[in-house]
DNA sequence: TCTATATTTCGTTATATGGCGAATTATAGG
DNA sequence: CCTATAATTCGCCATATAACGAAATATAGA
């Protein structure tokens, strides 16, 4: 029952719902994903980790960098069942396809000039 | 995406979960569900508008009593996709076997008997 | 080793949510 | 009508959660 409440409290979030549909791009670095939300960093950082515990993101720490993706195909079930019912309902949401299209400028900005225009904020 | 998350935040709730796992056995009278969730009558009626706002239940008011229960197959595919992670992953656990054990005593109780009841705590 | 920097952790604050009891509403039945 | 009663709405309080900034942590590179 933890274990499902976990996923179900995980999704109950908008800027965490935003969060997992921009990495159907493949995995992205925080700062990546805090330039979307525009959130504070350890407000991105908190919500990862939630997604993290529900099991519906790993983490893959490189260097400095932090970077999130999705589960793969050895998730468990519930979170795939939870990941399915994100995919195949909100592709078509205006806010998800605002994400979309930001992360795809983004994406194109080398990393560590975006990472270093976020400490000047 | 505010349907999406109208589910996801009514499936965050341990009590509203239960509340739908009851309803596997067919629909169930507002009573019934005070019974079993021990909560006070104003709080389930709280937590069952949540769940029909979300689509997670209809209702049907049938003279001074309110039944609850499941949609049917017309439901939307995101809802039908929310029950059934529910309802694979969920039939196991400690606490959805203990309701049911318990549901099917205050199934055998007349429900005038079981309303009144409540009344006088 | 020392500095810069990406991320996380911690402490605080504001808002959201879940809970209850009292009052209200709607309906059955005298 | 008038009363009883099942459920809901409302007002309140306690707790949970999301947000931030500051401090701490970890790592790359000088």
């Amino acid at each position: 029952m933890q274990a499902i409440l976990a996923l179900t409290k995980a999704l109950a979030d908008e800027n965490r719902v935003r969060a997992l549909m921009m990495l159907r791009q493949g995995e992205l670095c925080v700062c990546q994903i805090i330039e979307i939300l525009g959130l504070a960093p350890s407000t991105v950082s908190k919500h990862m980790s939630i997604l993290r515990q529900a099991g519906l993101v790993e983490g893959r720490k490189q260097g400095r960098w932090m970077f999130y993706s999705l589960p793969g195909k050895q998730a468990p079930k519930p979170v795939k069942q939870a990941m399915k019912l994100l995919l195949d309902n909100l592709e078509e949401t205006g806010q998800i396809q605002k994400d979309d299209k930001k992360l795809q400028t983004t994406l194109s900005i080398d990393r560590e000039t975006l990472c270093r225009r976020q400490i000047k904020k």
